[in-house]
DNA sequence: GTTGTGGGCCTCGAG
DNA sequence: GGCCCACAAC
């Protein structure tokens, strides 16, 4: 997709400035690139001025590349905007965010706080993270936001009445879940912090409520673009539309078949029925692929053809022929990384440079063996999923106090503590937060006053309230960097000295040395609160650099890139598809984040599973359907896959199982004789299964259950 | 009261 | 392999 120069279709989509312009795409068509050839042509060919252009994706390396591929087209001159959405919503409300009473510097969360606000609140509310786990518990807040009013909350007055009114009307109904949405609200509007899906419904609430602020963005927006479109929300799709009323100039680029993100919102129909929305669409299709090979295609072809919800289309190719894409199955997932380490060497010695070699995954847990045999293997290699640098304890910390002297505020506060160690353990946290609770102060007013009391006498936190409320009323004379080092010298390096483990002191290398840039790239100090925004936003993973080393990332980070080579490791059954995925829908996007991950590859093409992922596991791990979906014509199969269904070996003793059928699978269980599975529910761990014997009512069958494959 | 440690439990994806 | 909890040791 290197061609320099453009093909006819592809020049009428540059060319089609005004209006709505759609564009549904095929991998390696060159959307990416008809985006940012389309505002080098605004710039260079029409004059527009730079700043009214608007380009939105999803991801940071989405974002981070297509800046790269601009600046290869025009240079640096170009100041417009180019990010993704959250980043752009963060730039908005940081002019706009006081039109609901917010302070201008306002705090945002990482996922990391939005668990730990999680975490705070079982806590508070006596409820086990057994049965109210993070991830769920976050998932609720998210649905719970969707439709956007929830902003009003936070507007009435007096502050924070509506909401404590709104916890007590949950707990004397014993909704427990509203409960807890309610406090996490709370907590959020106490320390004036945003989370992710924040940053969008903000944005959008004070655009409807406010039409001159929305006036005002709309004369930025002359021209609004947006990549990979399949991506979007419904309250992006809201925004996109918002932004772009005034101008009417907006074009939108992607493919219903890379549609991996309908865990966050994403749904086909803002593509699919864009020209329903504005009637004046026009439509340009781009079906010719010129990333992969026929081979690889064909694969992709193959499998995706088994979906069947998508937009017909046909993919075509000019590319010369290849070879076939290659799948193997071994013994053990140790030497399924051990194979992958050989033919990484295998191409390399044939003139291939890492740098063009990925190993793409479906969940970063899939790293770290893969990332051991490489480092056995001398292959070098960077790690973009995994141990993910931002959640690590001592980034967290560092920022934490950052934060801390900044805002004051409970999150920081409990992140900083007794880190390190000050001896202020659980009940004297418990003190302060009692104390706080009776008084209406914060965590860190109340330790004050305590300490003030005489009523802790610990010289440590004494020292900790000292530094705290000194560097608060003077952090504005001193950079980001002078002010990282002063808080390492609170103890927390002494600390980090002391332990064993390199990555750690690495790791804050790393980030002292990310502050130093940042600064000297902006010719001095930046503001603190820049800097912890920058920081919720971006990693520094993002951007590419040019290291010969192979990649390991997710597939999900890896869309809109291309490899050479490509390996997808763990096409099993429980990784790829993914073991949550049992309705047919679920199972449709697992489809398409395989399709995605086949159709980065230029050349060359590995996949592969293995039978055993530990040792002791009693039955062999089922290889991937897509394998044989791919077509065993399509593919050069070094091994069978595992193919038979492993439903006759002993019953875990575990009492948390993956479900083993699927929706309108045929079964026989026991006396209730035969029936059809009309509901998998993994959280209660049971099936609802309409036995044939008595048809108008469904029975719920546990997980554990003898059940036959019919 | 605080800190250190061993065993049990669970693991998707991104901003 | 990481996190939380219970329990033991300072
Ligand atoms: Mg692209």
């Amino acid at each position: 997709m290197a061609s320099n120069s453009p093909t006819p279709q592809q020049q009428s989509i540059i060319q089609a400035t005004e209006g709505y312009v759609r564009v549904p795409a095929v991998p390696g068509s060159g959307k990416t690139y008809c985006l940012t050839h389309r505002v080098a042509h605004l710039i260079q060919d029409l004059y527009i001025a730079p700043d009214v252009i608007i380009a939105l994706t999803f991801t940071r390396k989405a974002a981070s590349g297509m800046k790269r591929k601009l600046r290869g087209l025009i240079g640096d001159v170009a100041t417009c905007f180019m990010g993704t959405f959250h980043h752009y919503c963060s730039n908005i409300l940081k002019e706009e965010i006081h039109h609901l009473g917010y302070p201008k510097l306002f705090k945002s969360l990482r996922r990391s706080d939005q668990n730990k606000f999680v975490r705070e609140i079982l806590k508070e509310m006596n409820l086990s993270a057994r049965d109210y786990r993070e991830r769920d518990v976050l998932e609720k807040i998210r649905e719970f936001k969707v439709n956007g009013s929830y902003v009003e909350l936070f507007e009435q007055e007096p502050k924070t009445k509506i909401l404590e009114q709104s916890i007590q009307k949950a707990d004397s109904a014993h909704h427990i879940m509203d409960g807890i949405i309610y406090r996490y609200l709370l907590k959020e509007f106490q320390v004036h912090a945003l989370d992710y899906d924040d940053l969008l419904y903000f944005t959008v609430h004070i655009f409807k409520k406010y039409a001159d602020v929305l006036d005002k963005w709309q004369d930025k927006c002359e021209y609004v673009l947006i990549d990979e479109y399949q991506d979007v929300s419904k309250v992006q799709a809201e925004l996109a539309d918002m932004i772009s009323q005034k101008y009417k100039n907006l074009f939108i680029i992607g493919d219903d078949d890379q549609l991996i993100y309908s865990w966050r919102g994403s749904k086909p129909e803002y593509l699919i029925e864009f020209d329903k929305k504005y009637p004046n669409t026009q439509t340009y299709t781009l079906n010719c692929n010129f990333r992969s090979t026929p081979e690889i295609i064909k694969a992709a072809d193959a499998l995706i053809q088994h979906n069947t919800e998508r937009l017909p289309k046909q993919m075509k190719t000019s590319n010369s022929t290849g070879s076939l894409p290659v799948y193997n199955c071994t013994k053990t997932a140790v030497d399924e990384a051990i194979w992958i380490a050989d033919k990484i060497h295998e191409s390399v010695e044939a003139g291939c440079q890492y740098k063009e070699i990925a190993i793409l995954i479906r969940n970063s847990s899939q790293a770290s063996h893969i990332e051991q045999q490489l480092r056995l293997h001398a292959i070098p290699y960077k790690a973009y999923a995994g141990a993910k640098f931002f959640e690590s304890e001592e980034i967290r910390t560092v920022l934490s106090y950052l934060s801390m002297i900044l805002f004051l505020d409970d999150l920081s506060f409990e992140q900083t503590v007794n880190m390190p160690k000050r001896g202020f353990g659980k009940s004297s946290m418990e003190k302060v937060k009692q104390y706080a609770a009776d008084n209406q102060l914060t965590l860190f007013t109340a330790l004050v006053t305590l300490v003030q009391a005489g009523e802790i006498k610990n010289k440590q936190i004494f020292e900790y309230c000292r530094h705290i409320y000194a560097m608060n009323k003077s952090h504005q004379g001193y950079s980001c960097l002078e002010l990282a080092n002063i808080i390492l010298d609170w103890g927390y390096r002494e600390t980090l000295d002391g332990d064993p483990d390199q990555e750690k002191k690495d790791n804050i290398t790393a980030l002292l040395q990310m502050i130093n840039e940042l600064e000297k790239e902006e010719d001095g100090p930046i503001p603190l609160h820049d800097l912890l925004q920058f920081f919720a936003l971006f990693s520094p993973e993002d951007d590419e650099n040019d290291d010969d080393k192979v990649k390991i990332m997710t597939i999900h980070t890896a869309k809109g890139l291309e490899f050479d080579h490509v390996f997808i490791p763990g096409m099993v059954e429980g990784i790829l598809p993914s073991g949550r995925a049992v309705t047919k829908q679920a199972i449709e996007e697992e489809r398409r984040v395989c399709y995605v991950a086949v159709t980065r590859a230029v050349k060359q093409l590995f996949l592969s599973s293995y039978q055993y992922q530990y040792e002791k596991q009693s039955s062999p791990s089922m290889s991937s359907r897509f394998i044989n979906e791919m077509g065993e014509n399509n593919l050069m199969m070094l091994q069978k896959p595992v193919e038979s269904l492993a439903v006759n070996s002993p019953q875990k003793p575990s009492s948390y199982c993956t479900p083993q059928f699927v929706i309108a699978q045929r079964v026989s269980v026991g006396l209730w004789g035969e029936g059809t599975i009309i509901e998998v529910d993994e959280q209660k761990q049971k099936y609802k299964i309409l036995f044939d014997a008595m048809p108008n009512l469904a029975k719920n069958i546990a997980f554990a259950a003898d059940i036959k494959i019919l």
